[in-house]
DNA sequence: TAAATATAGTTTAAGTATATACTATTTATT
DNA sequence: AATAAATAGTATATACTTAAACTATATTTA
């Protein structure tokens, strides 16, 4: 008999249960425009903050700068994004939306977050609140600790 | 200028960023015992249910049946599992956890849920309780709905 | 029983992700 | 200014992941 798991361990499982659950959803949703998750990820963050090189896009996402790489080439390829040199760097590319790819952001963003409060809408207002607070103390304590 | 995101969508990066920070600590602590989270799931879940067929462990894992093909493959060139026929159905194979598997696994599972407590620490227990429950709440509604 | 259906595992193709080493350029030191 | 150190992007090797097609075995059903 394998013993209870912690708490701990149990609010782990859970976090993985919730984002897999979600995942799901929303990775079927970009489907339906020929997106993959890493591929939106990039679209939404150039919709939002356009002009920005490729360092600056892989520490947003929170990956390497290779990864941009082959994700961007892709992108390229599929019309959505465009490299040009950078004016001042010699060493750096602007990434940019495309015509085409602003407007696919322009429909699949709003989209992509109604579907986000829609999983959400699952919680009460006050549980989702509660929620929020958590996990926005809970990022910030671990940054520090 | 970009709108301000929805209180939906800033719990929604908040839960990624937390997965990313634990999940930054987890690998690294997994790495000294060169063992991937990937192949630490599955030996976590052999450890704990002993026995198992290929797609009993896809199931629990919330991956793909071909995707623990290749996971095995290289687990059992490193000599953590192996794989037996099962003796009610020959299309099914049982796999099980090597002396080295089953040793490893004592001693990396323990350490492993005590760093996940040590991260959940940086909240107090009743915001960590809180948690447990708004989440275990929110995969059973997203489970539902 | 024979045929149809379902299931377990494998393979393949495409995409994602990291670490590492490499090139080119920029910035800092001396 | 010349050299050293740092940085942007790329290439490569390895691993993870899925969807889809495939093989072999079980199960259902007609």
């Amino acid at each position: 008999m394998p013993p209870r798991l912690s708490q701990e361990v149990r609010t782990w499982l859970h976090l993985h249960r919730v984002m897999a659950a979600m995942n799901k959803r929303l990775t079927a949703q970009l489907a339906s425009y020929n997106l993959t998750p890493a591929q939106f990820d990039v679209l939404a963050q150039l919709f939002r903050t356009p002009g920005l090189v490729q360092q600056a896009l892989a520490d947003r996402l929170l990956v390497t700068k290779g990864n941009i790489v082959g994700l961007l080439n892709r992108m390229e390829h599929a019309g959505l994004v465009t490299r040009q040199p950078h004016p001042d760097d010699g060493r750096a590319h602007l990434v940019s939306l495309t015509a085409h790819g602003t407007t696919l952001a322009t429909q699949v963003v709003p989209e992509h977050e109604a579907l986000i409060a829609e999983c959400m809408a699952v919680l009460s207002p006050e549980d989702g609140s509660s929620l929020h607070d958590l996990l926005r103390r809970f990022k910030h304590a671990l940054r520090s600790g």
